[in-house]
DNA sequence: GACCAGGCACATC
DNA sequence: GATGTGCATGGT
């Protein structure tokens, strides 16, 4: 065992799972979409919706800015809060083209922690939403922390279960290596086993990862 | 039919 | 500052 418990736990998963190849998304603007439309629903759901909007052929900066909010409604409606939603992104939008005129090169090339700061700001994107389109449209070195996380990481006794956001996104960027790749698969392997071992193994003993380590 | 999903903002105490 | 609640669809 690796004196470094966090990478060990990764190089397990990983292992176990193989390459996730995340974030699922053809470019950095549907993945900044996926993003906000992922809070708190299913990924299938949300599929459905940018489905939508590849059909319609809008999932590009301008042509969504430009869409009337009541079409968009009906686009992002099997997401889930769509009324919420559509303004989620309508607000993102306006930053994007005011600060950033629909560039995600002059994104690219604002310092991580700053442009986490101004995304913050934008109403309808939190810590979660922020750190996903840092990690995974823009490829920082930010480490997302989700429900999944929170939940395996506290139940193994790893962290307090209600430790703050930020305390755990600290915590695991000063263990494992600054590399983008290792804090964007982790991710993803946590949401893997998150979804689809526990779900599917209820009496797995409250423990994602000890199937990794008992085997 | 209950319960959950890759959160967030806002109200209230 | 902490705790509670609305937001809504679709899968299990």
């Amino acid at each position: 065992m690796s004196s470094n418990l966090l990478l060990e736990i990764y190089k397990r998963l990983r292992q176990d799972g193989g390459d996730q190849k995340w974030w699922p998304g053809d470019t950095p603007f549907e993945v900044m979409v996926g993003a906000i439309l992922t809070q708190n629903t299913a990924w299938t759901n949300v599929e459905k919706a940018i489905n939508n909007l590849k059909l319609a052929k809008v999932l590009h900066p301008k042509k969504l800015d430009r869409a009337p909010l009541a079409q968009l409604r009906v686009w992002l409606k099997p997401s889930g809060f769509f009324n919420i939603k559509t303004k989620r992104l309508k607000h993102f939008l306006d930053f994007f083209k005011s600060r950033y005129q629909f560039s995600v090169e002059k994104m690219k090339r604002v310092d991580a922690i700053a442009l986490r700061h101004e995304l913050l700001l934008v109403n309808g994107i939190g810590k979660e939403t922020a750190d996903s389109i840092l990690l995974y449209a823009l490829g920082k070195k930010i480490f997302v922390v989700d429900a999944y996380t929170r939940r395996i990481f506290s139940r193994h006794n790893l962290i307090e279960k209600d430790l703050p956001y930020d305390d755990i996104r600290n915590w695991f960027e000063k263990q494992l290596p600054a590399a983008q790749e290792i804090y964007n698969d982790y991710h993803a392997q946590i949401v893997r086993i998150g979804k689809d071992y526990c779900r599917k193994n209820p009496d797995c003993g409250r423990c994602p990862l000890e199937f990794l380590f008992h085997k």
